[in-house]
DNA sequence: CCGATATTCGAAATCGATTGCGTAAAAAAA
DNA sequence: TTTTTTTACGCAATCGATTTCGAATATCGG
């Protein structure tokens, strides 16, 4: 309530006692007497008053609010993520602050530092696509912010990380292509930066490996911008099949990317799967309307945005009460 | 930076002045000479300080924060309208503060007032599928909180609402599909009590009565829910579908009906458009996706979201200046 | 009945920044 | 030179709440 909002002082002045009287009764301070109390409590009842969190937050130095920073909010992976993580946060009462980084490293710092400068008490980070340097994390995580990362991670800043097995999760698929019969398998994966993209890849060349299929370079491809610009998506797909190979098969490492392939396979009148097969990362219900369903790799995504925000909560009130965290 | 952050005080420590003057020079003030000014902004610069936000949002009564309340995030439509709310804002030096009704009545109060008691400069709202009675917002409004509705608004509040012309937009897909041969047209809609089913269900009425259509009341099925809950959707296929004269069409108002009839139909093996053809709202690839490309009605969403929060910040900002809105 | 301990509450500082008012010194006017 | 007007800055209040310290009253033992 802020307008004309009822303060501590209003309260104070109907009841003709002091503010710190009224506070210490809200709190229900030991040493208010049990009638006092009362008389408080029914007051603000009565006027309706509701502490001013502002207040709060610049005497206490927090302000019971955590930032998140994703690559894109339209995204079925990262919604649900934020589904998760809002969730959850709403009910311990706080306040979810959103921002995008867009892929963008410029727009990362600025969104971390705002963030920041708003004293959130904790963040919550999935690193975009071009940041390669962590300095504003580091920076900031040194001070004392606890910060969790989600998805896609770095080794650089030691603190908690929410992932799901992204090598496991590329190495079934390619197996299962390979068992499918295919030998030719391309992967369109993201910027080669992330850590989800190093893990993915890696499990792609390991199953490759482990069934003795030699990698082929011009079958391994990154989108720098993750699909956010579709036509880097296209460009991939019309390079590999003008090959005079082309793949018989595709793997692909993120939500956007495989619908964005499915899109660009459509436009070109290539079928899943007669003419090639597809598997791939996906947050969304596409697969399941698919004609032939594609095999995916389904992220729990609003489980992770849950364990996220749980371990971040964990951090913040560990901190609070001044523990080693 | 709130850890050790370098305060107002600490620069006019270094320098031997007053916070006033501190203040003052970093605002530029005509009353502070040239030469101190100069001295106080390096200083300011070379300790690294940087104003705290809540301490001036104490003082000035205005956080610089706008709220967002949606029925649910992890939802095509409502993501894109939150990647264009987010996108201006922050260019704008808003923060964005999200939360989800998850189409409860109850939690929308809660978010509502929550956001509230955080000194929002303003709310964007997409009302919950239970919210009958406006009263929380009506108190804020009328306490001179700017508020802009989306999507799913009210009359009963007068302020700025973001809409397309839904009516149309049914109307043009009813009429698509009886021009296809389509004469059982069944419709699936969320709540009765949502604008934005009013005026789709107006529209598909519309137009059945232009062409000489009967409508029939077991082919129109309100989904309390819209879809939140998957069975709800199930429920009222399988009905449709155990009418001895079934529907040749199927109508969806909403993102969620849309996929999820989709779904629904694919599970039971009824294929589109052959066994019953479809048209709907949707804000996903999925009708691209699919064979062959469903008739929709798409949203703008982000630009929508970009919309009202433009709308919005031009309320905050002419009530600052104390004009009437 | 008196000094001592409890109980209950108020005054004022504090968080970080802004700003009205007062004032000393410098500049301009007389 | 005296008076008036700027110029340039400091003091202190303010925003809403918490909390330390101190003090007044009450209670109790002796």
């Amino acid at each position: 309530m802020k307008y004309n909002a009822v303060t501590i002082k209003d309260v104070a002045k109907a009841l003709g006692v002091s503010t710190s009287t009224v506070s210490r009764a809200l709190r229900d301070s030991h040493e208010i007497s049990p009638e006092t109390k009362e008389l408080v409590l029914e007051c603000a009842k009565r006027l309706n008053y509701t502490p001013n969190p502002i207040a709060l937050s610049l005497k206490e130095k927090k302000s019971r609010s955590v930032g998140v920073i994703v690559p894109e909010v339209a995204n079925g992976f990262f919604s649900q993520v934020i589904n998760g993580i809002e969730s959850l946060a709403f009910d311990k009462g706080y306040d979810v602050i959103i921002s995008q980084s867009l892929e963008s490293y410029e727009r990362e710092i600025r969104s971390v530092q705002f963030l920041a400068s708003r004293s959130v008490d904790g963040l919550i980070i999935s690193l975009a696509a071009e940041t390669a340097n962590l300095e504003h994390l580091q920076q900031l995580h040194a001070r004392g912010l606890p910060i969790v990362f989600i998805d896609r991670i770095t080794d650089e800043i030691n603190t908690h990380r929410v992932i799901v097995d992204n090598f496991r999760g590329t190495y079934d698929a390619t197996e299962h292509l390979i068992q499918s019969g295919a030998r030719r398998i391309a992967v369109i994966a993201a910027t080669e930066f992330l850590s989800t993209t190093r893990e993915r890849v890696a499990g792609y060349r390991e199953a490759l490996q482990a069934n003795g299929i030699k990698e082929l370079p011009e079958l391994v491809h990154y989108c720098f911008y993750g699909g956010i610009e579709f036509a880097e998506i296209e460009e991939i797909v019309n390079k590999l099949f003008t090959l005079r190979q082309k793949p018989d098969a595709i793997l692909t490492t993120s939500d956007k990317l495989t619908t964005g392939v499915l899109k660009t396979l459509k436009r070109r009148g290539i079928k899943v799967p007669q003419d090639v097969a597809l598997a791939g990362f996906s947050n969304t219900d596409i697969p399941e309307l698919i004609d032939p369903p594609l095999t995916l790799i389904r992220q729990p995504a609003r489980e992770m945005g849950a364990a996220a925000i749980d371990l971040l909560l964990q951090m913040v009130n560990s901190k609070r009460r001044g523990e080693r965290v």
